[in-house]
DNA sequence: ACACAGAAACTTGTATACAAGTTATTTATG
DNA sequence: CATAAATAACTTGTATACAAGTTTCTGTGT
């Protein structure tokens, strides 16, 4: 488990809950690992009680699992779980992507537009963590156009699963690829291009499909089954 | 806030959870209410730790408004929510139902058929409230046909702020047309007929938009805005 | 060396005590 | 009586103590 700074203005439960599922996403936490609230606890300079309520949220999200009385576990990565999280996300993604074309305002148009630049940016300087965050950054500013951010919560949550692929996935997968469906995303909605923008959407989740044979191939250890 | 029965078998944690949930959801502790943690530890018989740990997750689901050191209520019937919820439910149920038409096993049907039979019966009865569960297992067991279990857990959570709305309109809803929409369903999962599922489903849910605006004018003291 | 019993060291679940902050009440003062 | 300050009674956030159960280690007897 790598160290994270607590924010001053964050409580010592946002700051577990965030520890937390940064490390799971990151893989620092391996699935399969064993977590005792307290071993996090004096890890992350907290008391029991904001850990246990964190660990708490997380395994409603079913990235991790709690025994009573024997134990806590980091999941390992499902298949069905993962196959769901890409139905929620190739459904809703285009549903919502859709809307984004009814009601996308300039000034929305104005901030997907700078999203992408930087990428664009990021892309020629090979910076991919940056990369990562815009791309999580411009999926979140077109459920914000759509006016579906409520929605963009939830989905993060059972994102989790898929997110953990994605962070294995980043060496293997091409990020200009990502960059260029952005790119062409942004356009379509510009252009109101509904049918295109469906098209797009299932291209670029298509991406991770393709890979996520070669991961379980390279890492079984993290998966279930 | 009514009684509910402790289980013998759920955690105290479950317990609280189970009890507060059917108070929102049924509306015995009504939108705008102030709750405190000790009063309900007290009435439910357990200590501030597990009813803590439920009103919680009840306000990450967005139902009850945490405001540290001043108190926590029941959270208003919010439209925007209601609206993205309405969404979610149309997009993602559209999407279950033509995979149910693909996956559906025989033994799915015999489940569905005895569900619709089920509520068939207690229309005539008139037992609203056994309908009322009969609706949500007919739901569930769509999305279990379709092998999107997970995503189902998830629905639920949201569907938090429909459901409450839900309670007000089962006076003015007609049963009669929710028990008919479920047997047109079936029969067209029965025929892999998609586009009639899609159409069905966005019938079934304009049910519920067609009285809302009656529900806000009856009530308007639950709603926010 | 092996088997078994028992204690010790863990786990999470729950209850309770205390901390920090807000609100309402009460009391003193003009 | 009105007003303001002090205080008491609340709220949630956090820490800690204890309960109940599981696992692991350890020592002892064979």
């Amino acid at each position: 488990m790598k160290e994270i700074a607590k924010l001053p203005t964050e409580t010592a439960r946002d700051y577990a809950l965030r520890a937390i599922r940064e490390n799971i996403v990151s893989l620092d936490l391996e699935p399969g690992t064993g977590i005792s609230e307290n071993e996090i606890a004096g890890f992350l300079g907290v008391s029991r009680t904001p850990v246990r309520e964190a660990i708490q949220e997380l395994s409603k999200a079913a990235v991790i699992e709690i025994y009573p009385q024997r134990g806590s576990y980091v999941a390992l990565i499902d298949s069905t779980f993962v196959e769901e999280a890409r139905f929620l996300r190739k459904t809703l993604d285009i549903a919502v992507i859709e809307e984004a074309c009814d009601l996308a305002t300039q000034a929305d148009i104005d901030r997907l537009e700078e999203n992408v630049a930087l990428q664009e940016f990021y892309l020629q300087t090979q910076a991919a963590d940056k990369i990562y965050l815009l791309d999580d950054e411009f999926h979140k500013l077109i459920y914000s156009a759509a006016k579906k951010e409520t929605l963009h919560a939830m989905r993060s949550n059972i994102m989790l699963h898929f997110d953990r692929v994605r962070t294995l996935s980043m060496k293997t997968v091409k990020d200009t690829k990502i960059v260029g469906d952005h790119r062409q995303m942004l356009e379509s909605i510009k252009n109101k291009d509904k049918e295109n923008c469906r098209m797009l959407v299932e291209k670029h989740l298509s991406r991770y499909h393709i890979d996520e044979a070669e991961i379980r191939a390279a890492y079984p250890q993290y998966f279930k089954d």
